[in-house]
DNA sequence: AACTAATTATTAAGACTTTATAAAACTTCC
DNA sequence: GGAAGTTTTATAAAGTCTTAATAATTAGTT
């Protein structure tokens, strides 16, 4: 999805780009209504928060020619923001064409909401992944890549394996696996844990060799320093 | 058009009143959340002016209700009204349902106009499909259809295979499930979903093995990554 | 280098946990 | 009061976890 943001003040704009980015928004950026009107020709932004108060050609102009010829500049959701108190602004930027307005200074949050709720998209959850070397753990999904082959694990693996992932470099006393991924070690034995990092290095052949036996002490992911 | 305002402060309730009638909407009018409720179950209103702090039962509730079996209350849309400058009850109000939302003080012109647009933005095609292989889920039909047949499902199956489209790809545990579907999982125990996934898996035999137990964790709609 | 003690690796079986499904019990709405 | 829908319960089935036994490795000592 295309964010456009028209907006001469710098510093709102890339506070907005940056909480839309942040929202996994591909984000597009003019400083005057004359470069926004270009951008949204070329690139069809799915939708363009558009300052009123512009240089060249003004938010209000621009918006009204977005939404007289849509086919050209791919039917974008028009945002308003203004810095004006003044009623008669909002009234005639709703009026003009603008979907949904907002009043400076404004919360970005409140900003990306109104976005997706234009945009109609679901809040999914944002992807966390975490890599090493090429095992990708996708949590969303709960899956485990081993380049782009999925390597099915029972929980416990999963669970273990994510931990080691996520503190790579670190050493984990069993101690500490136990309470993490066991949560309480009172009942579980260490030879368990042994036993999971056996089955990970069987099964995650390609990591077999940087999963480090601490004698001693535990495990730990060696990460490697070229 | 019917606009059911409910709102305690009387005159906030008549300004907004005076200027709906202007409109010439139906104006239905209620003091606390529960004469709302009633109101929106008997007359199906298009729209709901709503304060988010009421007596006996809270706008953000209320909104949360009428969202979730809109069929009862006619699909209305909600514009939420807050007195707090609070950010993050607007923030969750919008999240929880509300289609937009003004702050107080407002200026009544401007809520006409967010009224006007909310209400033409649904008479448009506003044709929500939601598709996964051979299934497709038409939210304004309420209809689920596997090819060209329908599935006929009870309200619960379809929410649950509603919820695993919105997002397919994605785990979810049985706790979010009950979150989304059942609303509260204070009542309702696990084993309800598992049985509910279990009839899906019977009705909607095509997907029937797309749909993945993670065990330990809960189910996800497997999307092929081909 | 060989021996020893300590620690870790691996395997496999049974205990245990979680899930699937059917059927009973309960609710709700005509 | 009855049909449809929902939830709970019971039991079977599937899958996971833990333990224990044995093998292999490591480190220290001579």
């Amino acid at each position: 999805m295309k964010v456009l943001i028209v907006e001469d003040d710098i510093d709102i704009r890339e506070l907005i780009s940056f909480f839309m980015e942040k929202e996994g928004y591909e984000v597009l950026e003019a400083s005057d209504g004359m470069a926004g009107l270009k951008l949204a020709k070329t690139y069809h932004p799915h939708i363009i928060i558009l300052d009123l108060m512009l240089p060249h050609l003004d938010g209000k102009s621009l918006a009204q020619m977005i939404k007289k010829s849509e086919e050209k500049y791919g039917n974008p959701k028009i945002i308003m923001l203004t810095a004006k108190t003044d009623i008669e602004d909002v009234l005639s930027g709703l009026e003009v064409g603008a979907d949904d307005y907002m009043k400076k200074p404004f919360d970005p949050r409140e900003l990306v909401l109104r976005v997706k709720k234009l945009l109609n998209r679901e809040t999914k959850v944002n992807t966390k992944k975490y890599t090493f070397k090429n095992i990708t753990i996708d949590t969303d999904k709960h899956l485990i890549l081993e380049d782009k082959n999925e390597i099915p694990m029972s929980k416990k693996e999963y669970d273990l394996l994510l931990l080691l992932i996520k503190n790579k470099g670190l050493v984990l006393t069993r101690d500490k696996i136990l309470d993490k991924v066991w949560q309480s070690n009172y009942y579980t034995g260490d030879r368990t844990v042994d036993m999971y990092i056996s089955k990970i290095r069987d099964k995650v052949k390609s990591i077999s060799k940087d999963i480090k036996t601490i004698k001693g002490v535990g495990y730990k992911l060696e990460e490697k320093i070229l």
